[in-house]
Formats: C-alpha cells, structure tokens, sequence
DNA sequence: CGTCGCTTTGACCAGTTGGTCAAATCATTC
DNA sequence: GAATGATTTGACCAACTGGTCAAAGCGACG
C-alpha cells in the first residue's frame, strides 16, 4: 500500500495514469463491465501493480466518483444571485453544455451510476446535491418572484438543464449517429439558448 | 431448444416470464452487470430452464432490444403530417412523457445500451432510427418554411425532446433525491409543455 | 557502491459466471 | 394408460475475475 507521506513522483505518475485509464473504461462499461485488467492494460501496469496503488476496483471507482461530484456541480455553484438572471442561467446552460463536449467520459460515468440506481453516491445525492439545489432554486425563486424571469416549475428547469446538456455526452453515439457529419457542438448552443431565452425572457 | 412450431402455453408463459425478468435485471444492472442466474431467479426458473428457452444471455438481450426499438419509436412514427404542428409536436412530447412514466425499465434499457456506446444496437441506429428522424425533420422544416412554427434546429428540437422525457426515466434516483416528496410526473407535463409552447409558438 | 525502502511482477487462488449434458419428469395424444 | 415429445433439473466444466503473496528489481541517499 502506498505510504501516508508526500507522494513521489512515481506514486503520482501512476495514480494519475490509472484514474485516467479507470475512467476510459468504467465510462464505457460500468462499474460491473470493466475489469481491473483492462484498466491496468489502459494504465501500462500490470494488474498487480494497479493494486499496490488503488487496493481494490471499488477504490478505483470510488475515487473517480468523489473527484467527479464536486468539478460536476461547480458550474451550478457558480450561478450568482447577484448577477443579472436570465444571463446567469443562460451562462450555466453554456458551462454545462461545454462540460458534455469537453468531459464527455465523466459524464458516462455519471451516467452510468445513475441509471443503475445510484448505488455508490445515493447518500451524496441526498445530502449535498440536494442542499445545492434547493439553494439555489431559491435563488431562482427569488428572481421570479421579483419578475425578471418567467415563472416555471424551478426543480424541472434544472433537470431540463441536466438533461439536455448531458443528452450530448452520454447518448453522443445515438446523436450521431442521427446528425451523420454535422458536429453536435456546431450547432447545439444556439439552439439552447433560443430555447432558454424564449422560456425565461420576462413576460 | 425450442422447436419453431406454434409455441405451447408454457413456452408463452416462461418466455414472457424471462422477458419481463430479464428487463428487470438487464435495465438495472446493464448487460454486463446482469447474471443469468439473478435473470432465472427473478423468472422463477432454474438456469438450465431458462436456457432451454434462450439459449444464451445474449439472445435474451437481443430479444428485448428488438422489441424495444419499435415500441419506443412508436410515438414518433405517430407524428401526424396533416395534423395542427404544434399541437401534434406536444402530444409526442406527452406521449414520450408517458412512456417515462409507464415503462421506465425499458427507458433505462435503453440508456445503458447507448450510454456504453451501443454496441448492440448501433447498426439499427444509423439506419432504422435515422430514417425515421430524417423523415420527421422533414415534416418539421415543412410547418417551419410554412410558418406554422417557430423556426429552430429540427434535429436539435427532437434530441430535446428525447432527453427531456427520458431524463425522468433514466435519471429517476437522482430527481427523486432532489425532489424529495413531490412525485416529478404531477409537475413535469405542465412543465415541458409550457417550454415547448413557447419554444414553438409561431413568432 | 551498498543499503534500504519503494515499486514491480509471475504465479497462484477462490469465487463467480455462462453454458452443457444426460437423465428425470411432465403433458398430450392416441 | 402407454407412448412420445416437451420440459425441467442436478451435476458439472472451462473461462474469467478480483485479489494475494513472496520474491525480484530499482532508485535515492549516505
């Protein structure tokens, strides 16, 4: 087991290398469908030597999952009640939408565990996920109440955020497949914001 | 193996019995992640019985992935050239919707096939589902140039529509976690109905 | 350059999993 | 109710998988 000292250089390398190769792989088969060979074969280590690092898959798994939590919500946490509303949520749907391009495996990932139940980040979803959202649906509230956006349902806004952004990473091989040449990315922030901006623009 | 005359009443039975079992556990845990003993439990057969029906975990996947697509094409076929735009646009959102609520395991089904890049059902995706979409798309450009709608990305519109209702699906441990009590489908219709009126109402 | 602790590995193990098979049981038909 | 074919099962197998371990290799430091 790797010492509780200041890691070394190789201790990082390697660390970094395996998290790299875990996500490649839990993101295209899931926590069940990826072996700790194909991970140690992605990583060039032997699979021995994965786990001298990470002592088991779970840990592996488990490491990328509490990594994930906090970068996925940072676009959330950064909505500010002080600027101006409908560019706040419109700058969100543009942080998020650049997350499915620019992360596109952390969001399998994430997909991944949640399809299937949750059945490692159930807790975190009740706690601190929640505690985020209800925060700041509040602050959405708040700007309804006072007329600078339309009024909608605040918790299905932000699932439709969630889902429509994610769609592009998680289901990219079915967006494709239906586009054929045109890149996703090219023309899905216009469509987005038309979207947001005809559902959010004061009355 | 079963013989290719006119099925018994048993084999009506324990096939429809390991279909529905199969759902259960293929939609909850990916094909991967799915055992065919947890498959024959849940069908209340032994494993050489189940496999006297199927003759492999394979088979049995496939068996509902091909169900699958039709039904869940369904709604999209049913859009109606002749029928007022946005009022037929709606009622495919609301029959998505539907499909969400009433058939979730086959939602999640999907979702795990296409979260992992779908490697069982790519081929019926470039050509099945892409044909479809295409013809649709075109219907929509029409009533678009017609002016009868709003005009926005056709294919982005579907994506949208697809990711939205399949989100409460899909995703369903993660918006209960956050929703608490409400029960989501009592708020979502009117919800995703109001954002595609405004989306689509002509200008 | 020798030592000591970090790193790497080949060989191995026990549990699981998809699948097989011969034999037993059951249902239908004559 | 005997014969025939459909259905069911316990026992079994080979491949795979997560994980262990003792021993070998390697690098930094005195």
């Amino acid at each position: 087991m790797p010492p509780s000292r200041r890691p070394s250089r190789i201790q990082t390398r390697n660390r970094a290398a395996i998290l790299d190769a875990a996500l490649d792989v839990f993101s295209a088969h899931g926590f069940r469908g990826a072996t700790v060979d194909q991970i140690a074969k992605a990583a060039n280590l032997s699979k021995p030597n994965l786990l001298y690092y990470f002592p088991s898959k779970e840990d592996i798994h488990n490491a990328l999952l509490e990594q994930l939590l906090d970068t996925w919500l940072a676009p959330l946490r950064a909505l500010d009640e002080t600027g101006d509303p409908l560019e706040e949520l419109l700058a969100y749907v543009h942080r998020k939408l650049q997350m499915s391009r620019d992360f596109p495996r952390e969001s399998r990932l994430f997909a991944n565990e949640i399809v299937q139940g949750a059945p490692r980040i159930h807790a975190a979803l009740s706690s601190d996920l929640k505690t985020l959202v209800d925060t700041k649906t509040d602050v959405i509230r708040g700007w309804m109440d006072a007329g600078r956006i339309a009024r909608v349902h605040p918790y299905h806004l932000i699932f439709s955020i969630w889902s429509l952004t994610q769609h592009y990473a998680d289901f990219d091989v079915q967006v494709r497949a239906v586009l054929g040449q045109e890149d996703p990315f090219a023309t899905a922030p216009e469509f987005i914001d038309t979207l947001y901006r005809k559902l959010l623009s004061p009355p």
